[in-house]
This record gives C-alpha cells, structure tokens and sequence, in this order.
DNA sequence: CGATAGTGGAGAGTGTCGCTATCTATAATT
DNA sequence: AATTATAGATAGCGACACTCTCCACTATCG
C-alpha cells in the first residue's frame, strides 16, 4: 500500500501523514526505492489510534507520540502501564502553588486516605486535583465537599468497571492499547454523557420540558 | 481600586488583564479621568472566574466570554440556563459525518430513549458523544457496549447530585454562575478522581503495590 | 515643586501549535 | 512519452493567547 491508499483508508490528508511521521507518531514504510516505501495494516491501525487522540481526546501531538510508543513498545511489565500511559496523557501543566492549593493537596491526600485508595505520589492527576479543588475554593464554591464525595464514589465505581473489562483482555499488547484509548476517549465520553444526563435531570426535577423553554 | 491591585489580587498579569478587558471577558473600569478608572469587587470576581475557566477548565477565551456574559445578564430564564451554559461552554468542532457516525448518532438516541433522558436536539453534547462513540467503533473497541452502560448510570447518578445541589441555591444568580463553573471544571475534576481511582483499582486487582513496581 | 513611578488604552510583536504548501529527484502508470 | 504519484526536506500559514511598546497623562513621594 502506498501513501495515497494509506490517506484513503484513514481520512487523514497525505500531508498530515507525513507531519505525524516526521513527529514519530507513525513509523516510516518499508523502503523499496529512493523515493518509494510500502506501508502496511499496522501504519493503518497506527494512524487511525493517532488521529482518535490528537483528534476526540483533544491531546498534543508530543503526547500522543509518547502513548503510542507505549503501545507499539515490548518489555513493558503489566504494572506499569496504567502509571505510564496516565503520566503520557496527562498535558503537563506549571501552576502556582499557593496557600489555596496547598490545602487542596492536602484535602486530596485525605480524600485518598479516606477511600483507601493507593496511588503513587507522582500521579500527575494528584495536581490536576488539587488544582481544581483549589479553583473551586478561590471562587467561593464552598458547598462542593458533598458533591466531591459523590464525584468521588461515582469514579471509583467507573474505575472497577474499567480496570475489570481490561483486566478481561488476553495479551499485554491488547491491555495496552485498551488503556490507553479509554484513558484519553474515556473524558470525553464521560464528559458528553454527564452533559446529557444534566438537562435531562434538570428537565426533570426544575419542570422545564425538553423542547424550547423559551 | 486601580489595575495594580486588581492583578494582585487575583494573581494575574496586568498586560493579560488589559488583553481579557479588549476581548470582553472583564468590563471595563469606572472611568474617573482621561487615563484612570476604579475597579471594585466585581472585576476581582469576574476576573478569578474568567481565570478559572480558562487555566483549568480549558476554555478558548471565546467561550468563556460568552459563558461570562451569560452569567453577568439580566433577563435568562431559569429554564435556559442550562442549555445556553452547555453551548458556551462546548467549545464547536466540525467532523465529517460518515457512515460510522451516522450509526454512532443513532446508538445515542437509542441510548437517550432507553434511558428516559429527554434532552433537546440541538444538545452539542449529542454530537460530541456520538465523535467519541464513532471512534471507539473504528478502533475496534467493540466490546465497549457494556462499558457505556456503566458510564451512562454513573453520569446519571452525578447529573441528580448535581442538579439537586444546584437547584437549593436560592437566587438565580447563583444558580448560574455555579452551573458555569461546575460545567467547566466538573470535567477536569471527574476527570482526576477517575485517573486515581483506577490507579487504586489496578493495584487491587490486579495485584500491583502503590509503590513504584518496576 | 519636581522627579519618579503608575495608568488606561491601542497597536504591534511573540511563541507555540498543528498543520499545509512547495520543492526536488525519482518512480509508477497510462 | 507524457502524466501522475511519491518520499523526504524545508518553509510558510493561520489561529491563539498572550506580551510588549508606546503615548499622554496622573498620582505620589521627598
């Protein structure tokens, strides 16, 4: 296959195939002349995972090179891949660290504490944490400890699910690939789904109908 | 109270504040000479709140101005509050509506109809989902019908909190503006205690430690 | 009173990001 | 033989979120 049928295939533009290859999100084709190369159903299903993370899942391109390296990498231990790939996919971010967020850091150590739940000090989603519940305290939305609860026991029954349905996959390489897709599409899915479920709650219980309210 | 103190106070830089006021996120000041102006309680508010949406919710500039002036404007009705934060605040993509979208939208009605969710048509989130379920589908991540259930449950459980807690705040102000911020960084926040809840679940079940496991 | 620092406002400049266009020498296709 | 496609390299583009510079003025400190 060549670049042309590659583009086709995919619905990615042939210059944008040759940006992510430069970028290392997709590895060359199969040399076979100066200027020819012959691509494969692996550059298919790799460009595709490229596009669905860049595109639905909103990431930059350098991490969405970092997870697929995982992915298409052998020697990583089963252990570890849930760590890496939250640590690929989490866009770094560098925040002032003041008093506010110093006492969400601890309110997030607590609320682990609470629940039980083991997690590294390095995960990154400790700071992404914080650093909401922060904002929430620095505007004054002070009535949000019973809805973090909720929050809370919402993602660890969302957690066991997942982490369940994954374990469910057989080799290491499905595993991989699985994880690193519902980490990155899982937001916005949940995200698109918290939002319908809103206004039909709200339609519900505040008596507006689902046609225009106007 | 002049800009120095405004950027103080919120932490802001004054060449961005200046940008924010140019670009209509913070009015502009109460004029007291050709080259002077007070600002008062309001601009620190509206200021940290503008701030808000775009560091951690991650709003383009754009959308947060709209979601501001929906917050700051007399005259909205309680019932469409909801609905004009979720299209503010859902920043617009286009996407080429092929085949496995089209199966994709219809899985979302079904799903809507299913669950008794009545939600209006031009709801973004619909599109938005149905990228996110579209994708999946490309990807192969066929067995994923099992993982939307719990996903939409899970949204349904949050939705009711959310809406109840919201619902208790007395005046429509309020209610608006914590609509928008819990909108905007509900997101971010969700998406945080899933990251570390499934880190939790891994090393549960799957028998990692919390500790490094190289 | 004068020197210095701060102000509001407008326009231009900057850095990053994700592409997109152009070029060249070659190869495939018609 | 003429046309089209290709790999790879370099340069350019448009959007975005600031950031800088300048100006005429004002406030304030010694």
């Amino acid at each position: 296959m060549r670049i042309a049928e590659l583009s086709r295939q995919t619905g990615v533009p042939i210059p944008t195939i040759k940006y992510y290859m430069r970028e290392g999100l997709v590895p060359p084709g199969e040399r076979t002349g100066p200027n020819q190369a012959r691509y494969g159903e692996e550059h298919v299903r790799r460009l595709r995972l490229a596009r669905a993370l860049v595109e639905v899942g909103g990431l930059p391109v350098a991490s969405a090179r970092e997870a697929l390296a995982m992915i298409f990498s052998s020697g990583i231990s089963e252990f570890d891949v849930l760590g890496k790939a939250q640590y690929a996919l989490t866009p770094p971010r560098e925040r002032a660290e003041d008093d506010a967020w110093d006492e969400a850091a601890a309110q997030v150590d607590e609320l682990l504490a609470r629940r039980g739940w083991q997690v590294k000090p390095g995960n990154p989603a400790r700071r992404t944490l914080a650093d909401a519940l922060a904002t929430l305290r620095r505007l004054g939305q002070d009535d949000y400890l019973d809805l973090l609860e909720t929050y809370a026991e919402t993602a660890e029954r969302l957690a066991d699910t997942e982490v369940r349905a994954i374990g469910r996959r057989g080799d290491l390489h499905a595993m991989t690939e699985a994880i690193v897709i519902w980490t990155a599409l899982g937001d916005p899915l949940l995200a698109s789904l918290r939002r319908l479920a809103q206004e039909a709650q709200a339609a519900r219980l505040l008596g507006g109908t689902a046609e225009e309210t106007a």
